[in-house]
RNA sequence: GGAGCCGUAGUGUAGUGGUUUAACAUGCCGGCCUGUCACGCCGGUGAUCGCGGGUUCGAAUCCCGUCGGCUCCGCCA
């Protein structure tokens, strides 16, 4: 067997493959089979040679003998990752040397035929140590990472997932629909990407942060059932479960209710699940917004442990403690978690609990150790009743410890909701498995501190529920929203809401947002214009199928489940994007850069 | 915009109270080996310690800056 040809290049014909490594059994004992795969290893004997041949199915084991005049002076050249095509008969290995480790651990293939169909040269990593191996050769070198079991595994759960969802949704009367990715830039919502227009000079399109106009308009448009495996875009930076470009499963549907779309939505997720053998009890667990901040500190709560937010600040009105009285007079609250038998916890680790927090905001930590008296740097400044009280509160026993942050509402809730993560992990108090979950009871509006404005809990277009209707004009802060989020783990998969269908609510929630008349209708005038030709009442929701897959596949970065992920800087280090480009190609963009 | 962690042969690590031939494992190259499967044994190759500057008689080690990767805050309707 030849490698080189006269022309210096690989011969270009090459057996083709008749089975696949991995399936490869005692069933073909006896059979001549072809196989197409590269070298995961080669153990050499001197004297015979064993080559591990690998493809997306697994490996098999190849025997080279030295009888063989042709293939065995080839084998002893074969390297690691080099591409082969073995031809060979298969047999049941020798008695005493069957591989139990390796799903084709019985068998081997006595090679006939060794055939080099190209080479490789040494890897930049050993891909069955790439878990250790730093991400960024990872990343430039993706297609030996990908090239691992892990790697493709991560990449066909992927795919069977999108597979599953594409039939449930299919059977379920939905229309696959795709819609653009150049299309305007809107107000609200996430810094777009743009892309600049040659045809028309100065103009821009925005790529889209999700399909959200389009699938309103489609459901205008009749379509009752509307989805898309939709990539969307958002320029922000960068996080273990935000990219700047990710897939959502978008889905509208119209003339339905609120719970119609969550019971889809709970249904479809549970479906995904089937994929990994789990299942999982519908209609989950709902739980409104106000508990999941009240308990959890923020609407995403992590369902796996409990370790909840106890307010306490009704202790505390009339204390002695200025640090406490004061936050509660500046309209602040107390609220704290325990943490049981936890009195090992040395001084250190309290300062480093305390740094933690402050480095969320807090202005502090309280930490109390309870024995059979509170100790705790502030003791000296509560008053027995207080101690008491707190105890009480808290149910607290002897080896306990009790935390408390002192501050405004949300830097209260967000420091401890952020804490709860940490010493739940510390502490080993993550149940296992998968906790599901549907948040409602949203609010309609929140307000920005920096632009003195209200801003959308979720987005411009979702319904306000028909109680909150009044409270538009009086307080719209405590209006409420027709929408509604899926967590998992303490992780956002989805959410949605029903649509606003009235143009004139519509105009009237963009006025509250202060967006002027004139900006609503140059940038969502056709939306508006749209909803004044029968518009169905509609709602609908989206997955973020890379988080979705990332929690099925056990991962924790959805870097694990995208083939081609950027860095957190936005590079992608195979290709070297983004990347200076000519001048020609700006000249005729008539663009200038500095 | 900010905080933290990390950066030493291809890869993973060791070495930092200032002076070492920069160590180990693995890979890679060569040799031996007919039942291995993380094959084994012998030999060899391979790093001016991310980059730049400073302190010093002397810097992988200390200081400053910078670049890159990761985690997080802000941001992400």
């Amino acid at each position: 067997m030849k490698d080189e040809g006269q022309r210096g290049f690989i011969p270009m014909e090459w057996q083709k493959r008749t089975k696949y490594c991995g399936e490869v059994s005692v069933k073909d004992a006896g059979k001549e089979v072809v196989l197409n795969g590269w070298v995961n290893s080669r153990r050499d004997h001197g004297g015979l040679i064993f080559l591990d041949l690998r493809d997306r199915t697994g490996v098999v084991q190849v025997v080279i003998n030295p009888d063989n005049k042709d293939s065995f002076p080839l084998a002893q050249r074969v390297r690691s990752e080099y591409v082969l095509a073995v031809s060979g008969k298969v047999s049941k290995r020798p008695k005493g040397t069957e591989n139990e480790n390796i799903a084709t651990g019985q068998v081997e293939v006595e090679t006939s035929a060794l055939q080099l169909i190209s080479k490789s040269k040494a890897l930049p990593f050993e891909l069955d140590e790439a878990d250790k191996v730093d991400e960024r050769t990872r990343l430039q070198y993706r297609y030996l990472d990908l090239r691992r079991p892990a790697g493709y595994m991560a990449l066909e759960l992927r795919h069977k997932v999108v597979q599953r969802v594409r039939n449930f949704l299919n059977n379920q009367g939905f229309l696959e629909i795709e819609t653009p990715d150049l299309t305007k830039s809107t107000p609200e919502g996430a810094r777009d990407f743009l892309v600049p227009s040659r045809l028309q000079a100065g103009h821009f399109y925005a790529l889209p942060q999700s399909p959200q106009l389009f699938k309103q308009i489609l459901m205008v448009a009749g379509f009752e059932k509307y989805y898309q495996l939709a990539r969307c875009f958002r320029d922000e930076d960068l996080r273990a479960d935000r990219q700047p470009e990710h897939t959502q499963i978008d889905l509208e549907m119209s003339f339905v209710k609120k719970d119609d779309v969550i019971n889809l939505s709970e249904q479809l997720l549970a479906e995904t699940f089937l994929e990994i053998g789990q299942k999982i009890e519908v209609p989950l667990k709902r739980m409104c917004y106000g508990d999941a901040i009240k308990y959890y500190g923020n609407d995403k709560p992590d369902t796996r442990f409990d370790l909840l937010l106890s307010d306490v600040s009704d202790i505390f009105t009339k204390s002695e403690f200025k640090v406490f009285a004061n936050v509660i007079k500046n309209g602040g609250v107390i609220k704290g978690l325990k943490i049981d038998k936890a009195s090992s916890l040395t001084r250190k680790k309290f300062d480093e609990y305390t740094d933690y927090c402050r480095g969320l905001g807090a202005g502090g930590l309280v930490w109390m150790v309870i024995d059979n008296e509170i100790k705790s740097p502030v003791a000296k400044f509560l008053s027995a009743a207080e101690k008491k009280s707190l105890i009480n509160s808290f149910e607290a026993n002897p080896g306990d410890v009790i935390f408390l942050v002192a501050d405004k509402t949300e830097v209260v809730n967000q420091v401890l909701g952020s804490f709860r993560l940490l010493l739940a992990e510390e502490f080993k108090l993550i149940k296992p498995g998968f906790h599901l979950l549907t948040v409602i009871d949203f609010p309609m509006f929140e307000y920005d501190e920096e632009e003195k404005r209200l801003k959308s809990h979720h987005h411009p277009f979702t319904m306000p529920t028909e109680d909150s209707l009044d409270l538009l004009d009086k307080d719209p802060l405590l209006a409420s929203a027709n929408a509604y989020d899926f967590i998992i783990n303490g992780v956002e998969v989805g959410g949605g809401s029903l649509r606003i269908f009235d143009p004139k609510l519509q105009e009237k929630i963009f006025g509250l947002l202060g967006i002027a008349k004139q900006e609503a209708n140059d940038k969502f005038g056709f939306l508006l214009k749209a909803l004044d030709y029968g518009a169905p009442p509609h709602g609908g929701v989206a997955f973020g199928l890379d988080r979705l897959v990332m929690l099925l596949a056990g991962r924790q970065s959805i870097r694990d489940v995208i083939a081609f992920p950027k860095t957190q800087a936005g590079t992608d280090l195979m290709t070297n994007a983004p990347d200076i480009v000519s001048d020609k190609q700006l000249k005729e963009l008539r663009l200038k850069t500095e």
